[in-house]
RNA sequence: GGAGAAGUGGCCGAGAGGCUGAAGGCGCUCGCCUGCUAAGCGAGUGAAGGAGCGAAUACUCCUUCCGAGGGUUCGAAUCCCUCCUUCUCCGCCA
């Protein structure tokens, strides 16, 4: 959410930035200003007739200690009474539809993001190349069915397209990468932590996935509950509604889950596989950092993802992602895109982004020093191993012509028997 | 799932329609005092919004906030309703 405040004494800024995005930003712009001067306007009728009602039933509580006649006064102030509970009717209109609109409102994007969309995003960097293979690499679900790994057929009848068994050893291939993605990240300060997958609309429309996203998101209509995307909806709302000890910023935590998505408007795209799917699990950070400091936290963010994808031996590329292409939430952006040797080209296996205090303000998070009052801080988030496609790079990358998977060195402390070799 | 109890400031805890943004205590901050420390004494100590003034997260004033949201009343922490959370007992259970 945008600081009413910041579009109400710079207008012209905020209409350029949201440009940026795409955004048809003139109307919804025009309609919250309107609305906050109303809103400004009602408020200071209210208030001073508060103000007289608390004057006169201080002085009829005075007069009725005393044993005088208030009929009078209580008589003025049942209309004083009306015209109160009449405007607190109206203001509370005009503040639910300027909620209702504020919510609608991406966040700025930062000068620095690309512009453009989707097809702008700006590489940064690369690191390693693309394997030469002296035969034809075989795709991870060819790989996967000489030795029954992932079980598409099965999860679709027990679940329905988009939804997989994984099994053997590439179940311990995944705990695998959770042990070492948490170990190096607790080391990097991020606290572990198991979160909840199922959470309140508060916490999606906090975190922007609503109002925005809904159409994303699994919903359990009987108990008002959502399963999350990803656990930066729990993570983020972990600190909702409070005021944290700005000495203790950055507070960084590392989050594992089960995340769920509908995919909607991804019919036909990526069907082959669990490139895709329905339900997958992933290790995520996160960080609640002061304002000034957030910029040169993204960055950290994003060479914790490089270390890993190096650790693991992955060659990809960093690309940061243009204003149009920017979630809700995001104010800036970084992918990192790992080889697919089959599909010869690189995808997405990691993202993060810096929010600003466009979460923090809808969770009303907020710190506070010593001297001076609280204020609204900055939180970003980070995909630390989408475990799903990190396997999949991992499968296609490191298949032998036998048809095995080499265990990436970096995981072989952690699979059984230090295991160096899937499918032997 | 059934029955009951409770939610007040950083914490404990009073208040039961008006004099309560809130007694008392603890904690914390700043002074005073004392070889040091402790004790003692004094003062202070929340948030949000708005108006004025402005460089301001500074200052002045106003409004609101006693789990959340509605309602009754001239007036609600206090009465009524709904929801949320916590605790106890019973049932069920990984």
């Amino acid at each position: 959410m945008l600081d009413m405040k910041l579009i109400r004494s710079d207008p012209e800024s905020v209409r350029d930035a949201l440009r940026r995005r795409g955004e048809h930003a003139e109307a919804a712009l025009d309609t919250l200003l309107e609305l906050d001067r109303s809103r400004r306007e009602i408020l200071v009728e209210v208030e001073e007739r508060r103000s007289l009602r608390n004057t006169v039933s201080e002085e009829i509580a005075r007069l009725k200690r005393d044993k005088a006649d208030a009929t009078a006064k209580i008589e003025a102030m049942r209309t004083v009474g009306e015209e109160i509970k009449n405007l607190e009717e109206r203001l509370r209109e005009v503040e639910a539809s300027l909620e209702t609109e504020l919510l609608q409102v991406p966040n700025l994007p930062d000068p620095s993001a690309p512009d453009g969309d989707e097809d702008n995003s700006v590489l940064l960097h690369h690191w390693g190349a693309p394997r030469e293979f002296t035969f034809v690499p075989l795709d991870h679900l060819d790989l996967a069915a000489t030795h029954d790994l992932i079980d598409m057929e099965r999860g679709a009848r027990t679940s329905g397209s988009r939804f997989t068994y994984l099994k053997g050893d590439l179940v311990f291939l995944q705990f695998a990468l959770v042990q070492f993605a948490l170990r190096k990240l607790a080391v990097k300060g991020f606290r572990p932590v198991v979160v909840p997958v199922l959470v309140r609309d508060e916490a999606m429309y906090g975190t922007g996935f609503f109002p925005t996203d809904m159409q994303q998101v699994y919903r359990l209509e009987g108990d008002g509950l959502n399963l999350v995307g990803t656990s930066e909806v729990p993570l983020a709302a972990l600190h909702m509604d409070e005021i944290l000890d700005e000495a203790d910023l950055p507070i960084r935590y590392v989050g594992y889950s089960s995340c769920f998505r509908r995919e909607a408007g991804a019919a036909g795209k990526d069907t082959r596989g669990i490139f895709r799917v329905h339900q997958f699990d992933k290790v995520e950070m996160f960080s609640f950092c002061a304002p000034n400091g957030s910029a040169q936290e993204h960055d950290f963010m994003r060479s914790i993802q490089e270390e890993i994808l190096q650790d693991l031996g992955l060659p990809y590329r960093t690309v940061s992602i243009a204003a149009g292409d920017l979630g809700a939430s995001a104010a800036k952006k970084y992918d990192l895109e790992a080889w697919l040797p089959t599909q010869e080209r690189y995808r997405e296996v990691t993202s993060c982004s810096n929010c600003t205090d466009y979460q923090a303000r809808r969770l009303k998070v907020r710190a506070k020093g010593d001297k001076g009052g609280a204020y609204v801080i900055h939180t970003l988030n980070g995909t630390v191993v989408a475990l799903g496609r990190t396997i999949i790079a991992i499968m296609e990358n490191y298949q032998t012509e036998e048809g095995l998977i080499e265990v990436p060195k970096a995981l072989r402390p952690f699979m059984p028997s230090d295991m160096e070799m899937i499918g032997r």
